[in-house]
DNA sequence: GTACATTCCGTACTCAACTACGGAGTCAGC
DNA sequence: GCTGACTCCGTAGTTGAGTACGGAATGTAC
């Protein structure tokens, strides 16, 4: 496990953030404090290029900063307990999004069958299966 | 395919949106202007109500207005060539994004088992698997 | 030991995606 | 034919998620 030191500016261009992000998050606590020996310069180490790295994913997946700190309760849950009911519940929020992704993959992989195939789809039900009317 | 006529506020209402978010939506073009028969008053299909929960659900799942209005263009491409090129791309998109949410569910599914089996999790390694590191 | 780059910190600005507001027009029921 | 609910339209405000700015402090290379 690599604890090498890095500043603020080193974990930025490693876990591809802007420096003023880290500082955001920090001051949302999605990334904590990190310590401060010597009066100013903060050292970091790798563990926050990997939660940084993956907050990104979990955002680009759909999920709010709100949401993140949920899922990143899980790393730092002390209680097992609690940790299993919180997994729980995203698992089935991830499992429910899965299917939709599903579906949309479905869908377009019809969509380019239908094309090769030289029939013209007139009018393709993609949006109206997507919709999910219920 | 029920045609019946409704309002903006009849549509809103049963897509789950406010009437101002489909006034906001078609002055972005990702609904059209419906036809306007007598003086003022919108007459909507059966059909915007599908588009708009279409537009919610590919949001939710991490796509911006601006690449949902590329997923609309698949259903409203006249091009066959440019319809199967685009989804083949958002089906590219679409795969990474499945591949990432399967990660995060092995991963909850492991921590679930891991909490069930009595052993406590020393720092479970939900992140440094999620984040990616290459 | 002094430039120069970084960090630190607070505050202000930006951008996407809505959401609210207010006044005028329209329409359906009584 | 009037009342109350709904629509239309433009403009302004809000929220989430950053991004930029600028001056003081620190650290590093020469």
């Amino acid at each position: 496990m690599s604890d090498k030191i890095m500043t603020i500016g080193q974990v930025a261009a490693r876990a591809d953030v802007h420096v003023e992000t880290i500082r955001y998050y920090q001051r949302l606590g999605l990334v904590g404090e990190p310590p401060r020996p010597l009066g100013g310069i903060r050292h970091y180490d790798e563990k926050t290029v990997a939660r940084l790295r993956f907050i990104k994913r979990a955002q680009h997946l759909g999920f709010t900063l709100d949401e993140v700190r949920n899922l990143l309760a899980l790393e730092d849950g002390q209680s097992c307990r609690e940790t299993r009911a919180l997994a729980e519940k995203k698992l089935g929020v991830i499992e429910a999004r899965m299917a939709d992704l599903r579906r949309m993959q479905k869908l377009l992989k019809a969509l380019i069958a239908e094309c090769d195939s030289g029939k013209r789809p007139r009018a393709c039900p993609i949006i109206a299966t997507l919709s999910g009317a219920d």
